[in-house]
RNA sequence: GGGUCGUUAGCUCAGUCGGUAGAGCACCGGCCUUUUAAGCCGGGGGCCGCAGGUUCGAUUCCUGCACGACCCA
């Protein structure tokens, strides 16, 4: 049947609900119970047992079995499920008879009754009350196979979740992984801040911006790239520990692993520097595999991760040379011509340099999909990292670390560059970048430099990608399904 | 950006070697007082993704486009 005519019959339902003097949307109903704790309180009844116990439940009708004068109903609230029961002797003649005819699946109700157990030991309720709480006017997905197109899931996520157990279930373990960074970070004296969105530089990160405006100001501003600098201005300002989960913003392509407004963590720890940024990453995401997974592994698109500590640390040159098995200290020019000889393909717009892009790709085209279990991958170059600080004893690297976990980058920390004099440096080389067309270099930010000037202490700072680190502990294939709304074409 | 596959009823899916399409669920009507994928009888429901082309005839073949999935860059 063509939906407007499945919509139209329910319209007639209710319409006739309105004639009868019954609220189909009304404010507010008291429950006693959700569907779990019925079953934690009546779990341990015996098949056809009265329990002469008065409850109330809600929920959304998700299986109607009309039997002509008893009639079964499916209750689903957030907890589960609970059986209704409904006759004509606990209801009353007419009220059967009227709801009957009148509820739909997908009707949220509330029934008023007593507990029992049907003689197959299925716990219910024997409703005589029943209130509408909800009109549904469209119909529900298939009962048994639920949603399936990706596409309608993604598009109509309400539909997805009311249809889905298995999507709700993501967005719960979602929460829990948040809420254990959260306890995590309080518990170690970190302060939760919360800092710009708007921003006149978008700073922190290489990536193409969002642009707004502001109409009073007459000026344009930038959705954040990333919240690292204000951050450590916070460290300049005294407060040592600091953390944000927040969304960052980039203007960039959609893809299973990508959705350009995204949530990330960025921590900073005062006094410490990479090495503290690796245990507290190994600290903080154990924490979450346990929550989630109650134990230090879990299985990701049908292989196992094991999250057991210390995890291994690689330095990026020594990853990418076993990879590429080309000699990757070699100067740019060189390592293109021995690149070029071995077959391995470089795009036309990174041959220019910096040398630090090509190692990059390399890492990203010939390593990073064997990085299973969580890797650090150590030092990364200094013309890719103008944030970082130089590494002691290799100055054209720096403290820099990715974290790699099934074949995905999850985090980038670094010892923070506290030195204002060598950022400005960094930064002055960004903008020749920039004016030579890298449209992701970043940009010189004065008031960061002056705050810089007034003396950061020497501090270790992480960005964790939280959509990321949730799809690998919820076993989910793309980023669509632990965004509650991800954006689609 | 390139390649492969997909798009059929509200949902889940069949199918048409080119002759205007089926099932189950859902919906509507009937029977049914312990079902739980309830059952039985009957009924309605389709721009076969969109636009062109080939053809007497296209949902089916061809081309393009849109959207999606996967792979590659």
């Amino acid at each position: 049947m063509p939906e407007q005519e499945l919509i139209a019959a329910r319209k007639e339902k209710l319409a006739r609900l309105r004639a009868r003097g019954i609220n189909p949307y009304p404010y507010s109903f008291s429950r006693t119970h959700t569907a779990a704790e019925l079953r934690q309180a009546f779990g341990h009844l015996n098949p056809a047992t009265h329990t002469g116990q008065g409850v109330a439940v809600a929920g959304r009708i998700m299986a109607l079995r009309r039997m002509g004068r008893a009639t079964f109903a499916d209750l689903h609230d957030r907890s589960g499920k609970i059986q209704i029961f409904l006759t004509p002797q606990t209801l009353g003649p007419e009220a059967y008879a009227f709801w009957v005819e009148h509820l739909d699946l997908g009707d949220l109700v509330g029934v008023r009754g007593e507990v029992f157990t049907t003689r197959t030991g299925e716990l219910s309720v024997a409703a005589q009350e029943l209130v509408l709480l909800a009109k549904a006017l469209r119909p529900l997905p298939e009962k048994w196979h639920g949603l399936r197109d990706v596409e309608t899931r993604y598009r109509e996520r309400a539909l997805d979740f009311l249809a889905n157990p298995q999507s709700r279930e993501i967005l719960i373990k979602r929460a829990l992984i948040l809420r254990t960074i959260r306890n995590y970070l309080d518990e170690r004296g970190f302060i939760e801040v919360e800092t710009p969105i708007l921003q006149p530089i978008p700073g922190g990160a290489s990536a193409r911006p969002f642009v707004t405006h502001h109409n009073e100001l007459d000026r344009d501003l930038y959705l954040r790239i990333a919240p690292e600098l204000y951050l450590k201005r916070l460290l300049v300002g005294g407060l040592e520990r600091v953390y944000e989960i927040g969304r960052n913003f980039r203007n960039e392509g959609i893809s299973s692993e990508h959705n350009p407004e995204f949530t990330a963590l960025e921590a900073y720890e005062a006094y410490t520097d990479y090495q503290g940024m690796m245990e507290l990453a190994e600290g903080l995401i154990e924490a979450c595999v346990l929550a989630v997974a109650g134990a230090p592994h879990l299985e990701y698109q049908g292989r196992m991760i094991n999250f057991s500590r210390p995890w291994r640390r690689v330095p990026l040159l020594e990853l990418v040379a076993e990879a590429s098995g080309c000699d990757v200290e070699k100067p740019l020019p060189e390592l293109l011509v021995e690149l070029d000889r071995k077959g391995i393909p470089v795009p036309e717009h990174l041959r220019r340099g910096p040398k630090g892009k090509v190692i990059e790709h390399l890492l990203e085209t010939c390593a990073e999909k064997d990085l299973w279990d969580p890797t650090f991958v150590l030092d990364y170059p200094l013309d890719i990292s103008p944030l970082a600080k130089r590494k002691r004893d290799r100055p054209d690297l720096t403290e820099r670390f990715e974290l790699y976990i099934a074949g995905r980058e999850v985090a980038n920390a670094f010892s923070e560059l506290n030195d204002p004099e060598e950022q400005r440096e960094r930064f002055l080389a960004q903008e020749r970048l920039r004016a030579q067309g890298d449209e992701e270099a970043q940009r010189i930010d004065e008031d960061f430099l002056r705050d810089l000037e007034l003396g950061m202490p020497p501090a270790g700072g992480i960005g964790i990608g939280i959509d990321r680190l949730t799809m690998i502990l919820t076993n989910s294939p793309s980023i669509r399904e632990v965004l509650a709304f991800p954006l689609l074409r």
